[in-house]
DNA sequence: ACTTCGAATTGATCAAAATCAAAATTCCAT
DNA sequence: ATGGAATTTTGATTTTGATCAATTCGAAGT
């Protein structure tokens, strides 16, 4: 197996928090960062412990989750590469990571050091912006999601989640479903059966066609309609 | 009825995002500044509107809603005096409302000027650390939220809920709901009915006690345990 | 104080999705 | 490529909470 590579300028600049830094500061960030590989089912960190570091995905795949007294796990989130997460760590008042992270498949990450971001965040107002942006995003996210587990049933969460997963990859002709059925049922709230229930019967109906994990949307403004909650099947 | 009194420099002072603020940039920021009644059930924006504005609310009780294509609303948050709201929308790319907003209460609104505190955060790194810190708090209540709703089921999120109201409302004896049932009852994603049976029932075992309005909650261990789903009554 | 409208409660029924169970399929690590 | 584990599908049953309906209660404004 060959050696992690360190992050370099130019992968440092991906991360939309870090896009702007001078070179001095980008090489001491660098040299802070540490890179941390984790095979499927590992877990990166639990809920409540103390947040050092705030990570990038740069291969593989990993869930943010909680789990219930009764074991039960809920997904908050499913990251792909190239993404961050747990930046707003750094700014709770007791710094801790409010969610579990494992890998769904073997992942590389990078892990920044939360006390130097900071402070060079400080110093530099076009950083404290950009991740201003990430989290107001992040925001809006949530707030769709909060949403679509209230308004929605099962079928309109399902259309909801495949128009949305359509848009995210490129709106191409057909994509691939970014996890199992296992886990998406996971993040939509709703129980593996009644996904694969549903997504039966929107193949039936000739709205989607599906090859294992292949989508392709046959009739999108149907698939529209049924999202809006206009078209019951 | 008396004029609406503008903000004055200790009001300010109150915003987190602003507590740190120049004696001169305050000036301004107050000088743009626009404070607006609204009676009971009238709206303030609706979602898409241009968010020229971001809010603090001085009195009186606001509900930030969706509705949904058949005329359902889902309340995303409640806000009651002293908290602001609609500070995310400075960082969106499209700066538009992402819900609407109405009064739960006849009400008294600070509205600041959205391009003007971007100018102002811009040099003011202090003030980005306390917007990035309240953005960050909201992104934990909404990671909350959505477990809530995902995990739990009626009886579970009621339990939740009254545990959380009494600690925000510094666990004292006896406190208030801090709406009527009906908004509780779209906030936590239930209908009426089901959470009047609920409470109904938490009140036949003894474990909380109810007049109207007000909550005590006589065996708070046993709420706990409710709201782990440890012990379904 | 009165009136009126919305809120809350209570009961009966219904629908959606969870659960339980078992078989079929797919994935993946060796 | 192959064996074993996990995922997915399908069916039967049960549970939960939504919906419908009727009444009581309470608060806001005249």
């Amino acid at each position: 197996m060959d050696k992690p590579t360190p992050p370099d300028t130019r992968e440092l600049r991906q991360f939309p928090l870090l896009s702007g830094l001078g070179h001095s500061q980008a090489e001491r960030v660098i040299s802070l960062a540490r890179v941390v590989r984790i095979g499927r089912g590992e877990q990166l960190f639990q809920q409540g412990d103390p947040a050092r570091r705030i990570w990038m995905c740069r291969s593989g795949q990993l869930k943010l989750f909680r789990l219930s007294r009764a074991g039960q796990q809920k997904i908050i989130a499913i990251v792909n590469p190239g993404r961050s997460f747990a930046e707003a760590t750094l700014f709770m008042p007791k710094r801790v990571y409010p969610v579990h992270c494992a890998a769904l498949k073997p992942s590389e990450l990078v892990g920044y050091d939360a006390d130097d971001l900071v402070k060079t965040l400080h110093s530099d107002p076009a950083a404290c912006f950009g991740l201003l942006g990430t989290l107001s995003r992040r925001i809006h996210d949530k707030v769709n999601q909060i949403e679509s587990l209230a308004l929605h049933n099962a079928q309109l969460r399902i259309a909801h989640y495949l128009l949305d997963q359509h848009q995210r990859q490129g709106a191409p002709a057909s994509f691939r479903l970014e996890a199992s059925k296992k886990h998406i049922a996971d993040l939509l709230g709703i129980q593996p059966e009644t996904l694969s229930r549903c997504l039966t019967a929107l193949q039936q109906h000739g709205v989607v066609k599906m090859d294992a994990r292949h989508v392709s949307l046959v009739d999108s403004d149907r698939l529209l309609n049924i999202a809006r909650g206009a078209d019951p099947l």
